[in-house]
DNA sequence: GTCTATAGCACGATAGAC
DNA sequence: GTCTATCGTGCTATAGAC
C-alpha cells in the first residue's frame, strides 16, 4: 500500500459529491413535479432550478420516471417515521394526538412532498402501485389493530379504525395538498404561528372528542 | 316572414346537437384530465374517449386550456350546489350532517371532478384562482357565520369555523381524491353498498360527536 | 464528470377538401 | 359542421467534445 493515493477518503469525497448532487436534483424535482405534475414539468426547468445543466440530470438518474420515483420514494419515508409515534402512546388521547402533531407538521415543512404524493395517488399510482399494496397495506392494519385494543380497553368509543385513520389522513394532509386554497381563504397570506397552533388545536379537539378519547 | 324555414326549431335543434357535442367532449376531458392530470392529457387521447376526431375538439373549444377551464368551471358548480343543504337547517347536527352526506355523495358520483379540482388548486390554482378568490371567499364567509351562531345559541361547542370547513372539505373529498389508495386498502375493490354508509356514519359520528352537535 | 449541440419524436393547432 | 393531412414547436434523451 505504501502512500498510493489514499483511496479511502478519495472514495468517501466521490459518493459525498454524487450525494450532494443527487440530494441538490431532488430538492429541485420535488419542488417542480409538486408545482406542475409529472407531464408539466420539464427536465430544463428542475435543472435550472436546481442550477445544473439538463444533461446532468441525466447522468444522475438515468430517465424523467426514474427521477420522480425517487421524489416519492423519499416522501414515503417520510409519512412512515412519523407513524412511530402511535406504537409508543399509552392510549389514543396520547397516540393519535401526537399523531395528528407529527403529520401536521409534516404538512408544514413537507407541502411538495405531499402534493406529489397526492396526484401520484390521484392518478392510480402508476409508479409506486407496489408500495400502497405492502408497505402501506401493512402498516394500516397493523395501526387498525392498535386502535381496534383501545376500543376493546374501554379507551375510546368504537369507531371504524380504517375509516378513523383515513380521517386524520384527509385532515392533516388537506393543510399541504390544498394549502393554496387555505392561503387564499386566509387573505392572500400564508399561516401565521399561530394560526398553525390553532389549527393543529382544532383538528385534535374535533377527532379526540369525536372518538371520545378526552382523556 | 311567412312559412320561412322554422327558425325557432332549427335553431334549437341546432342547440342541441352542439350542446350534445360538448358534453360528450367534456364528459371525456373530465376522465382524462383527472387520470393524467393537465400536461399528461393529449387532445388525441381525449377525442379517443370522445370517439370523436381530434380536430372536433378544437372546433368546440378553441384550445386545450379553454377545455380544462370548462371541465374545473362545471365541478365547480357542483360544489356550490350541494351547499343548499347548509342553510335551510334549523341546527348543526341536521345542516353539516345533511352536508357530509351531500359531498359524499359527490365524491362517491363525480370523483373525476373532485381529483381535477384537487390537481388544479394543488398547482396553485392557475385556471380557476379568481373562483377561489370572490365566490369560494364569499361561501365561505357567509357558512362562518352561520356556524358562529349556532354556536352562540348553544348548539355546539365552540370550535374555529373556518377549520370546521377545511375538516368537511378534507374528510369529504379524500374519499374522490385517494379513492384509489382506499380501493387498495379495501382488497383491491371498490366499496360496497354497505361500506359508503359506514363511511358515511363514521364521517358523521366523529365530526357531530366532536363538535358536541350530538342534538 | 461536465457540458453543448442535436437527434428523434409527440404534441397542439390549423389549413383546406368535403 | 366534419374530417384528413400536415405544420411548427418543444420535449426527452443522447452523442461526443472537453
Amino acid at each position: 500500500m505504501a502512500s498510493s493515493r489514499a483511496p479511502a477518503k478519495r472514495a468517501s469525497s466521490k459518493k459525498e459529491r454524487r450525494l450532494e448532487s443527487e440530494t441538490l436534483i431532488l430538492a429541485a424535482a420535488e419542488k417542480v413535479f409538486s408545482e406542475a405534475g409529472f407531464g408539466g414539468a420539464t427536465m430544463q426547468l428542475i435543472a435550472d432550478v436546481a442550477g445544473l445543466p439538463k444533461a446532468n440530470l441525466h447522468y444522475y438518474f438515468p430517465t424523467k420516471e426514474a427521477l420522480y420515483r425517487q421524489v416519492v420514494q423519499n416522501i414515503f419515508q417520510i409519512w412512515l417515521q412519523a407513524a412511530d409515534i402511535f406504537d409508543k402512546a399509552d392510549g389514543p388521547a396520547e397516540g393519535i394526538g401526537a399523531y395528528i402533531d407529527a403529520k401536521m407538521e409534516i404538512s408544514r415543512r413537507h407541502p411538495a412532498g405531499s402534493k406529489v404524493w397526492a396526484t401520484e395517488v390521484m392518478h392510480g399510482a402508476p409508479v409506486i402501485q407496489d408500495y400502497l399494496e405492502t408497505t402501506l397495506l401493512d402498516w394500516t392494519k397493523g395501526r387498525a389493530d392498535v386502535i381496534r385494543r383501545w376500543i376493546d380497553q374501554g379507551l375510546m368509543d368504537p369507531v371504524d379504525p380504517d375509516h378513523l385513520l383515513y380521517m386524520l389522513w384527509a385532515t392533516t394532509q388537506h393543510y399541504a395538498d390544498f394549502g393554496h386554497q387555505i392561503e387564499t381563504l386566509n387573505g392572500g397570506a400564508a399561516l401565521s404561528e399561530d394560526q398553525w397552533v390553532a389549527a393543529k388545536t382544532s383538528v385534535k379537539q374535533i377527532i379526540l372528542r369525536g372518538i371520545g378519547a378526552t382523556r
